[in-house]
DNA sequence: AATTCGGGGGT
DNA sequence: ACCCCAGAATT
């Protein structure tokens, strides 16, 4: 019978996309696509997954790898310490649970970076166990296919959809069934423009029936973001460029950046930058605007001291260090320019 | 419950 | 510009 779970189960086993973590032997290449994707999508994903599969192709050449060579690789994906908790939970699995993934729920959460979604993920789709996951798309759809009106910001309507979820997941295949709705969410139930047309739900849809699709999933209004005004310091001498390490908590952690001068305005930094251009980056919650300069005597930089360590690098090691995106934008303005095109392999 | 964590892509 | 993304950790 046509049953939500059939429905989407039957329309996956058809529109599956082929990806690189599918259809393949074993937990690990689940559990490290997941830890890419969270608050990722999927394509922008994948070239990252390549690259630190084809380094550590197990469990046990991750828990044996230097962190600087998994931020390395992580570099220009953002959200640095998924990285750093990929590595510990490695580390975790390798030698407090004999190399494998724990099969249970409760052990699974203790994991560093492992939530209440990728613990389920992996659970249902590595160990055909089900729970039901629940990421943003899972939370469009289901929405829409209820028509339910509450703010999908709150947490209390995520526990709604997981409950709703508990009852429906299919036991023989649960994994195909999170996959497949995540899917449909990713690819047909789309949050602008949906293609209701191509959904296998768009019959029991209510959402659909009463033309709500424009407003559900409800989300109430984010916080404001911050702007924030910064010149970056370049100084260059005989031995190479200074950079600096940031500190190994908060923003960008220990990334490594050219000494950075906090502003108080865009006034004052369109004034020092000196005619300079005025780049931007944008955070989740800082709009950041700046721009650089050139000094010629590295002792006008109190601001080092908010910094780890500093380093004077020749171009090689420079493009070898975790550069945070922000500053990679001013490298390509350098003369740098060429060097690091040539070595830059992580985009397209 | 709210805030803090990146960066790319769609509209 | 604004929104979203196979969310987790911290406060």
């Amino acid at each position: 019978m046509d049953t939500f779970a059939s429905l989407i189960t039957e329309w996956f086993s058809v529109n599956k996309r082929p990806l690189p973590w599918r259809d393949v032997a074993g937990w690990y290449p689940v559990f490290l696509s997941e830890y890419l994707l969270q608050q990722t999508q999927v394509r922008q994903a994948i070239p990252y997954y390549l690259n630190i599969f084809a380094r550590f192709p197990d469990i046990s050449t991750l828990a044996a790898a230097d962190e600087a060579d998994i931020i390395r690789l992580w570099r220009g994906l953002g959200y640095y310490n998924r990285a750093r908790n990929l590595l510990k939970a490695a580390q975790i699995i390798e030698s407090g649970f004999n190399g494998q993934f724990p099969p249970y729920l409760k052990e699974a959460l203790t994991l560093p970076g492992i939530g209440d979604y990728t613990a389920a993920a992996i659970l249902s789709i590595a160990f055909n166990q089900p729970y039901p996951v629940v990421d943003g798309n899972v939370l469009r759809v289901v929405m829409r296919f209820m028509t339910w009106p509450e703010d999908i910001r709150q947490g209390q309507t995520k526990l709604k959809v997981r409950r709703f979820l508990q009852d429906i997941i299919p036991v023989e295949k649960p994994g195909d069934f999170n996959e497949a709705l995540m899917e449909l969410g990713a690819t047909v139930c789309k949050p602008k423009n949906p293609s209701c047309i191509r959904c296998p739900l768009s019959g029991l849809c209510l959402a659909k029936k009463q033309d709500q699709t424009t407003v559900i999933p409800f989300k109430s209004p984010p916080p404001p973001k911050q702007k924030r005004f910064q010149l970056a310091c370049i100084y260059r001498n005989s031995k190479g460029w200074l950079l600096a390490q940031r500190p190994a908590t908060g923003l960008l952690p220990a990334m490594w950046e050219f000494p950075l001068r906090e502003l108080g305005s865009l006034h004052e930094l369109e004034h020092l930058a000196g005619g300079q251009r005025i780049l931007k980056h944008s955070y989740s919650h800082i709009d950041l605007y700046y721009s650089y300069i050139i000094i010629h005597d590295p002792s006008d930089l109190p601001e080092l001291k908010n910094y780890q360590q500093t380093a004077m690098l020749g171009t090689e090691e420079l493009l070898d260090k975790a550069i945070h995106k922000a500053h990679l934008k001013i490298i390509e303005q350098l003369d740098l320019i060429y060097c690091f095109s040539a070595a830059e392999n992580t985009k397209n």
